[in-house]
DNA sequence: TGATACTATACAACTATACATATATTACCA
DNA sequence: TGGTAATATATGTATAGTTGTATAGTATCA
């Protein structure tokens, strides 16, 4: 009855993935591909589902590979952008929920060492943690850890300093200027990697 | 046979000496146990009765699975104490910087204490953890750990399953609806990474 | 009669490892 | 400078092992 929700094996998201990408230009024709290894690092999966994904591609021909070579770019899909307007699933979350967010913390320490591996800094380094509740409606959607280096983020301070001026009046602006900002992201690849992530199932670097 | 007035299940028997096994050390953190196959061979039982007992060690958050590779303990986190500084990092990633978001893994488990206390779920409770990297112009910005009880997640589940199943063509109307309805969600899904990662750990036994 | 617990079998999906083979890069030498 | 060999890199292929899932069957108990 209840058909589980993840149907979509990782291949085919990792297929969807990597087409995205194509589509969005990340990679112009002719382009290489990084290595089946690389892309199995970044999803979390092993060589063989990633080139199973991407035997997909290559039958649909959007890309080439070339034994000792690599993968490369043939075309891109042009009817990406075409809208058929299926609105499946418009009220997911929102139906007019409005977000609130609630900062449980913030804190300058040293970073650990999976942080330190994870953002390409030592392990001594200072991040800037913070600790935070999202709420919509009130009701707690989710717990939110995020972890930056101070370094990068110097300037980032300055800003924030001088917004924190307003503290909590700043809070729904942040959340907005997040938002925008994160949006591009969610676009970029989305869909195609969150359905991947959700059958990647904790793909731990072990 | 089974001729003995057994009250309690042998899955459930099963389940029990797993766990008196992780609670005695018998196995440590980040170890892979014995396949379903061995268990089985050593219970004297079919592999599904095996399964149903890990499946309640799943469940239960002591153990974590993953097809094709096994059964292996679930890395035990120390909570970690944030400090109470408020201040802000909002915008960080506009300052018209090239955002990128780089998806590490994505997994399905039970919740730990902490977060069911902060999401107001149960312990056991199925939770959503997205794993991710934040890059801004090809650096990496930030780990991001975000946790979603999954009950409130399950129209997104059903979302992508649909855009999975028209594949290509709904995926730009996906894109487009869920970057908006996600919106929030990401705002609130880099923070809440973070409160994974920390207490992941990432134990690395590489 | 039906529900529950376990067994049995088969297949799909993913992992792990190893090795073969083609290409790219580098080092070396004339 | 130019050509060749050695090495590293990357894809192609093969094999085996493990978990996930589906289906069907049997025994026990209420």
């Amino acid at each position: 009855m209840c058909d589980s929700p993840d149907k979509t094996p990782i291949w085919k998201a990792i297929a969807d993935a990597l087409r995205s990408d194509l589509a969005e230009g990340h990679y112009s024709p002719g382009e290489k591909l990084p290595t089946e290894a690389a892309l199995a690092d970044r999803f979390g999966v092993n060589r063989h589902t990633v080139r199973h994904g991407l035997s997909a591609l290559v039958s649909e021909g959007l890309v080439r590979t070339r034994r000792g070579a690599g993968a490369f770019v043939v075309s891109t899909p042009a009817d990406y952008r075409l809208g058929h307007r299926v609105r499946f699933h418009e009220n997911l979350i929102d139906a007019g929920r409005h977000p609130e967010k609630r900062v449980l913390s913030l804190d300058t320490r040293a970073a650990t060492q999976g942080e330190a591996r994870a953002l390409h800094i030592q392990v001594g380094d200072q991040v800037c943690a913070y600790h935070g509740l999202l709420l919509a409606d009130g009701q707690p959607l989710a717990v939110v850890l995020s972890v930056f280096p101070s370094m990068r983020l110097s300037g980032i301070f300055e800003a924030l300093s001088a917004t924190t001026s307003v503290t909590q009046a700043l809070r729904s602006v942040g959340i907005d200027d997040y938002t925008r900002a994160s949006t591009r992201l969610t676009a970029v690849r989305s869909t195609a990697t969150q359905a991947l992530l959700l059958q990647a199932g904790e793909g731990d670097p072990l």
